[in-house]
DNA sequence: CACCCTTATGACTGTAGCCGCATAAGCAAC
DNA sequence: GTTGCTTATGCGGCTACAGTCATAAGGGTG
């Protein structure tokens, strides 16, 4: 968000914020999950995750319409793999903070006993 | 999310989600800007996004929960400020990503005239 | 053509969460 | 004590969206 002193514009915020939103759903982050294992169709990931026909395609849409995820048609069925790691790296991100808070709050405990 | 080919578990993929959903709001991505100019006081905020008292005292809230904010308390008053930043780098890394595709569709109208 | 298989979508319900209003809680000054 | 100022929170309305069911749409195969 603009690493000088300037804010960025609502319609920035707004654009980050369903982006983020995209994100808060546990069964979208399942679904990435899963084509990161490689691309499958969709009678894989109902076999994966238990969820229903159309719930899955509703959620891929989704991910699709942000570019996150792409499809190939052979004919009617559809092979559908990541098309973009950004998801991946923040998760990254956020699993990293993670991780140095708990050390952090380890070495606190410890210091104090 | 685990570089090797495993999958995160289902209590994770529920922390990143309920982590981006935190930055899912667009008020809440404002307050981080605001507060990221400088440490304010709630009157400032107030001022600078016209949110209600309570609005903004709840989204605090949540925000200092998950660490990203904290606040410094001069008896009555309370001084917030940014805690980490997290949630500057994973814009940061969503804006990246919004510019390089609109620079991938721009290359690809200019290819095709 | 009919029949089957796979995916997309309209209609609906249920629930979660934003947001404001009013009020309580906490602290300073008098 | 009371008064005033700042922040936190219970309550309620409202909206958005996840998730399901049923059905349509699109393609393959006989």
């Amino acid at each position: 968000m603009a690493s000088d002193g300037s804010k960025p514009s609502p319609q920035l915020l707004e654009e980050f914020s369903q982006f983020f939103r995209l994100l808060s759903e546990p069964a979208r982050l399942q679904l990435l999950c899963e084509l990161k294992q490689g691309p499958q169709d969709v009678a894989a990931l109902i076999e994966a995750t238990g969820f229903s026909q159309s719930h899955i395609s509703r959620q891929l849409g989704q991910l699709q319409r942000a570019g996150l995820v792409c499809c190939e048609r052979n004919g009617v069925r559809a092979i559908w793999r990541v098309d973009d790691d950004l998801a991946d790296d923040l998760c990254n991100l956020v699993q990293n903070r993670f991780m140095q808070r708990l050390e952090q709050q380890l070495k606190q405990l410890k210091a104090v006993p």
